[in-house]
DNA sequence: AATGAATGAGACTTCATTCAT
DNA sequence: TATGAATGAAGTCTCATTCAT
């Protein structure tokens, strides 16, 4: 019998059974949002037991903070695992990417909301996870000016930049999905493209370069 | 004797009243959020007791749709009021007075969070209130592709581009906010100025290699 | 100018108001009895405001005491009215003229119920106005007792018992009135004459002198 | 081992836990009708926390169809046993039985008023319980109407007849019950046998004069 | 005398958390 | 270790009554 990581038979159903609680409450908090959600539902989703939830997990608020971890290492892994050695390949990747998985982008709406109303949220998700996930895109803009294909700005600026406009679009992305008459105009791939050409060509007129400036 | 607008003394003070409690409630609802924010804080805070509230008011979430009008109003309001007749003027005004009132981004974030989850808020904000703000950013948008000085993308796509990149932002900037030491770092101005070379300029270098960089 | 009961115009005013306010509390208080009743929809079907109702009754329950007042003197002149000298026109006008109007009955239902519930109610309506109602009825039988039209059963009890049969009849009709299939099960007609049979000539065959009781 | 009816321990700790709240509230309900009853003093009547209540009941409208269920239960298995094959015996003790037991009086006059004013009571009781109690009472005069000892009056409308007097008579005796002077004119038993003999033999003296009266 | 805005006690209900089994 | 019944604090909302205008 081989034991690779949890190191007995114990650890590992323990882990198991907390993974099990995570992506219940994962499926839950990204529903209906941290306060709407309940223990109880939780626990349903789990299957398992209201009390058993407090075995694994201090309060509702850790459970919460389960999720974000788990959510930050999923999403900085992705960024770091795009292969892409041209601006345009990237940014489409890191876009279309971001706007494909409902959970993901309600997930994204989650944390950001919740970590200025949550000290515990805030200090790890808002300062911790979020910086990875910047950080993560900001690597990735850096070796792009070091190739001399993304104009030299400040790759911290243009991290949050794509971030912001990313958790943007993922809210608006959201509400526009009860609209059923004109899904099209929503589809990520659309939005992933259209967006890609804005962050790429500017909203200037190419000929600006003789003078209109401010 | 011409009464003008609000007729005799006690429709002046109905007025008043509303006026007074919905202030308390944008405050609050700012500050906590929705699910958090208690009718008894709000109450105290517009210095009237509970039941009063429901004399103005039909339950909570009218309350949130109260403050969503008045900030409906005010958003679109200050967008059709900027005056510049240059892109980059236009960009720096609309991107620079979102981020400078802390009530304001946090109302941003909260309604765009708040429209999915609840059905009335998206009934009213996510149709009507955000339709408007982003209805005044592209008729801006159209004016300007018309003059020629920005690039003929498609206005809605751009309008929603830099709505959802100025609500990302909100948020971003509250959870800077509680990082005391590099404040300057997040001054509205400063996220301005970047975000709008970002936009106009977009990241890419080619073709623009003749001189724009800031 | 006449004046004749209430002295001046002032004094008739007021009765007038009283009672308009008596005659809208009268029909709110038996369509939706007196705890779900608001002083506010009484006060609109008044057609006054609500600080008005409490210029002429001093709370709630002195309204609800003051339509059993009126209540009981219309039903009490009601029976004493009643034309008839033989029995089964008296029980017949009797029975039915109680079962015609749907807020007389649900008047009927609403004091009963209440009396137990409130003391005031109880001692204006359980103790005095009942009385007087009984009292009647019984004065009826009596006579019809003393003609000989009338079996010499004690007229308390039979005056208590018709009473009671009304005041029941009152409630099932009611709830019937929600089937709206077999309507006419439920005229008051109907009832009237299948009821005064019952009350005539009892449950017994005729045939039953010859000994088969206990 | 055989467990017939509650398994475990616990399962019969439920169903007692559950017993216990309906008694409360039977008895709550019972005194002060449903409007005036509170949750708070039924929890404090049954020994449970407010909450505990809700995890066996979803509301308070659906604690008082669990009173009612029981009732109906209990009135028809009562009505079902009365052991007699003439007349006179079944309807003294039907009279008897049901002006005996205060509460069963009091429920009597609350579920015929609520019925009214409660949709869902009304659906309940009003369609459902009332419906079991008349059936019973019907069966047993269809019966008594075969067996030739009663007048072969319409079943339904005499089930009818006599359960709303029953039921007017509760309301009766329970305001009687206030006047402490005359207790003995208002027994059980006193008032069972008087309305059984006017049910019995009619008010009207014609055809019978052959001497039955007490 | 009439008004109706203001009040605040109190009702019902929810839900995170605990703990005996 | 798992369960889920019990808890009770806290939340939203209603409504009889008061009182300044």
């Amino acid at each position: 019998m081989i034991n690779t990581e949890p190191q007995n038979r114990r650890e590992r159903r323990i882990a198991a059974r907390q993974e099990q609680i995570l992506e219940a409450a994962s499926i839950i908090f990204s529903t209906k949002g941290y306060e709407r959600a309940t223990t109880r539902e939780i626990a349903e989703a789990a299957d398992v037991s209201e009390g058993t939830l407090y075995n694994y997990f201090d309060n509702k608020i850790d459970l919460l903070n389960g999720v974000a971890r788990g959510f930050a290492d999923e999403i900085t892994q992705k960024i770091e695992a795009i292969e892409a050695n041209n601006l345009e390949d990237m940014m489409a990747q890191l876009l279309t990417d971001r706007f494909r998985s409902g959970r993901e982008r309600r997930l994204f709406m989650l944390f950001l909301y919740e970590a200025r109303l949550n000290p515990e949220v805030h200090r790890y998700y808002g300062q911790e996870a979020l910086q990875r996930i910047i950080s993560a895109t900001e690597k990735r803009f850096r070796s792009l000016i070091d190739a001399g294909v993304m104009r030299p700005v400040d790759p911290d600026v243009a991290a949050r930049a794509i971030s912001a406009t990313i958790m943007g679009f993922a809210a608006l992305y959201e509400l526009g999905q009860h609209k059923a008459q004109d899904n099209n105009r929503f589809s990520a791939e659309r939005w992933g493209s259209e967006v890609t050409d804005l962050f790429l060509n500017g909203l200037q007129v190419i000929s600006r370069a003789d003078g209109e400036g401010k």
